[in-house]
DNA sequence: CTCCTTTGTCTTTTT
DNA sequence: GACAAAGGAG
């Protein structure tokens, strides 16, 4: 009898069917553990008998999550919407919405994201005498960033760092900031963690109801998981200890922001009992690609022996090219791109890696020159644009009007006549009697203290009423609709009929469409659903699958993701590894960059380009780069670099460490044509479009589509019942009637 | 109070 | 080279 556990390998199947005790897959890069994660609930549900509800499993994206939840429902059909799929962040929100009270929040608290935080240590600086010439909010704020990703308390901190003076100051910041950010209502997204391992500390009904609920837990990424976020999971898993954790040590790249890589190299000595698994058979890349990566990767010291192969075979050699300026190596990548799709592949099978969101432009300009459709993620977020951060302002004063911040950003905003000297009255008033900025505004006492424009105050502070007012009667797209009409933020705009002023209102109106989409999506609507949506998007997430259009980003975005045909650019000593980590002390940084690449190198599954530059403009200086060093340590057999003085001898040289038989590489790289992939799996479905079939749990439907995915069928049904499913072919059967 | 010019800083990566 | 902060003129 077939199952969907049949298209699993060994390990994959040992990993899915060892449900209980701690379990520690070390899932090399393409090895399918996503595949992996969904079997395992699948399951959990379908063979063990556990609750939907009873599952929790924590993803790094929301895109993550989103592809997840998919992929769990294409499986398991029944019950799916009821297991927690969700990242961190977004988990913990859940949780303190409930309970934040216990920790005297309200819970109705807005998330600061990163400007806002800076905003708000300027603020904390000037109430502090802090000297910006000594002091930088970013520096000190990372600082208090990495006490609170090993959960470290303002008083701890002050505690631990009582005798060293350069900390001072950073005592004093973390202290005030941390106050601040309460009289706010506010958390960082550092603090979405933190408060959520103070709530479960401080009141153990909630820890022990989230311990029941949660019974098995599973986590993905888990090399870029911090301390806190240990403590978060080891909290709730402690009682069943079902506890299941995938990651790549090799792929742990955010030690930058507190990921502690010995979270994974130590899990084994925190759960003794724990049972490992090493997937290392790869899905996805070439041998040539996978031989590149494992050789490179060698070189690090701190990491689980693992060395990844495939039966795919060999594949195309990695192109490298050098070229003399920045300008050219973009040039370079875009005429690729353009063959490469002239030869009948599409744009979207193509991505640009780079190491710093500054190469971008260049190749955005090449693109452009080139007629290719392309789409940028990360740099500057959607939701980072002034024109945006202006709206959600309003949004969170409406909201919660305690939000200073917020209402500071737009309370002149567009301008009003309200200038810095009645912005730092009403603060100075506000100050004095302990209460918020917004409530300061409208105290008749504190008018009259404003003097000459008062009334412009009073005005702003009716118009905030009436949304307020408004906002009991209208959805979130109306509001944003009255926001922009009252206050003629748009019409200000038009009137300016400026390149910049029209992009800043298309990116207006598609606010606007995100607040429809959140609308129609959301099982129970609100601003306050709505704000906290739009805090937790990452740019990475709004990659649309369908359309066609070349991706750019970070090496960093790019985890998780995989493409046909990959381009790396910019690897010069320098960029990548960068100047950083070449000339810091700590010779682990080189390692991080190094994993970095390696992750870059493993997003590849045919086709990968590597280029670099010899002169680059970086801030406005020319830079002499010379070729990255890991580029050396990739065996050259493994290289075209185009001048074509490779003899064919040495491709027989080429490293192989795998068993895979030349004759199976055959087959299998012929398996991998399309054409041919349809039609020995079609003849393999007793069903087609429009057939009538019938299903153990939702009983009789239509067969709407099957399309091929992956190494199974993905078989679309309209059921009479229950509408719409998308499942396997293999586990759904399905029976023709 | 606002607008314009000058000055300084930043760049590694982001939920 | 870009952008924000600071300073100066109207």
């Amino acid at each position: 009898m077939s199952s969907i556990y049949d298209t699993l390998n060994d390990m994959q199947k040992e990993a899915v069917f060892h449900t209980e005790g701690p379990l520690l897959i070390l899932a090399g890069a393409g090895s399918g553990k996503t595949r992996v994660l969904t079997h395992r609930v699948a399951y959990l549900i379908e063979e063990k008998g556990v609750q939907p509800w009873n599952i929790m499993a924590i993803t790094f994206t929301n895109k993550a999550a989103g592809e997840m939840k998919e992929r769990v429902q294409n499986l398991v059909g029944f019950g799916s919407d009821q297991i927690w799929v969700s990242t961190f962040h977004s988990s913990c929100v859940r949780i303190l919405r409930r309970y934040i009270d216990r920790l005297g929040y309200e819970n109705h608290f807005t998330i600061y994201d990163t400007d806002d935080q800076k905003s708000l240590m300027k603020d904390v600086f000037k109430r502090l005498n802090v000297d910006t010439k000594v002091y930088k909010e970013r520096n000190i704020l990372a600082q208090i960033s990495k006490a609170k990703n090993d959960f470290i308390s303002p008083e701890q901190y002050a505690i631990d760092n009582q005798g060293d003076f350069s900390k001072k100051k950073v005592i004093e910041c973390y202290k005030l900031y941390q106050e601040q950010l309460k009289n706010n209502n506010a958390l960082d997204f550092d603090d979405l963690l933190v408060k959520t391992v103070e709530l479960f500390e401080n009141n153990k009904d909630v820890l022990e109801y989230y311990r029941e609920r949660f019974k098995y837990i599973m986590v993905d990424e888990y090399q870029d998981t911090n301390t806190v976020q240990f403590k978060f999971i080891s909290m709730l898993a402690k009682e069943h200890r079902n506890l299941c954790v995938v990651g790549d040590d090799d792929q742990s790249i955010y030690k930058f922001r507190g990921a502690n890589i010995k979270n994974i190299l130590n899990f084994e000595s925190v759960f003794t009992d724990a049972h490992v698994i090493k997937l290392e058979q790869n899905y996805r890349s070439t041998q040539n690609i996978l031989n590149a990566a494992n050789e490179m990767i060698k070189n690090n010291t701190e990491r689980k022996s693992k060395t990844l192969w495939t039966d795919r075979g060999d594949g195309e050699k990695i192109t490298f090219k050098m070229v003399d300026f920045a300008q050219q190596e973009a040039e370079y990548v875009a005429e690729s791109i353009k063959k490469y799709v002239e030869n009948g592949k599409t744009f979207k099978e193509c991505a640009c890696l780079y190491r710093t969101n500054a190469q971008s432009r260049l190749l955005e300009e090449a693109l452009m020159r080139k007629n290719i459709p392309y789409k940028i993620v990360g740099g500057i977020n959607f939701y980072q644009r002034k024109e945006i951060k202006d709206i959600l302002a309003y949004l969170k004063t409406v909201n919660n009007g305690v939000d200073d911040l917020a209402v500071r950003r737009i309370i002149n905003v567009p301008k009003r006549g309200i200038g810095a000297a009645s912005i730092d009255k009403i603060q100075e008033y506000a100050d004095s009697r302990g209460i918020s900025f917004y409530d300061a505004a409208r105290d008749e006492k504190c008018l009259e203290y404003i003097g000459r424009s008062s009334a412009k105050v009073k005005s702003f502070v009716d118009l905030i009423q009436v949304l307020r007012t408004k906002n009991e009667f209208i959805n979130v797209r109306e509001l944003i609709d009255e926001i922009t009409d009252v206050t003629g933020y748009v019409r200000e705009l038009e009137a300016e009929n400026t390149d910049e002023s029209k992009e800043r209102i298309a990116n207006i109106e598609e606010l606007l469409t995100k607040a429809v989409d959140y609308q129609l999506k959301a099982e129970k609507p609100s601003l306050n659903g709505f704000l906290e949506e739009v805090a937790l998007v990452a740019d990475i997430d709004s990659l649309d699958p369908e359309s066609d259009y070349v991706v750019l980003m970070t090496v960093h975005s790019s985890k998780g993701l995989e493409f046909p045909n990959v381009y790396l650019c910019g690897m010069e000593d320098g960029l990548f590894p960068s100047y950083m980590s070449i000339s810091s002390d700590d010779p682990l940084d080189i390692e991080e960059e190094r994993r970095l690449c390696y992750v870059a190198i493993t997003r590849a599954m045919d086709n990968l380009h590597i280029s670099c530059a010899k002169q680059r403009m970086v801030r406005g200086e020319i830079q002499y780069g010379k070729m990255s060093r890991f580029l050396k340590e990739i065996p050259l057999e493994l290289l075209d670099t185009g001048m074509k003085k490779a003899e064919p001898t040495e491709k027989r040289r080429v490293t192989r460490p795998t068993q895979a038989s030349s004759a199976r590489q055959i087959i299998n790289s012929k398996a991998f044509e399309p054409r041919q992939f349809k039609v020995t799996k079609l003849t393999g479905l007793e069903y087609g479009e429009g057939d009538r079939v019938k299903h153990i749990k939702f009983g009789e439907g239509t067969v709407v589509s099957v399309a091929e995915g992956g190494r199974d069928f993905e078989v679309t049904v309209n059921f009479d019942k229950v509408g719409v499913k998308k499942m396997f072919a293999s586990f759904a059967k399905l029976k023709k009637i």
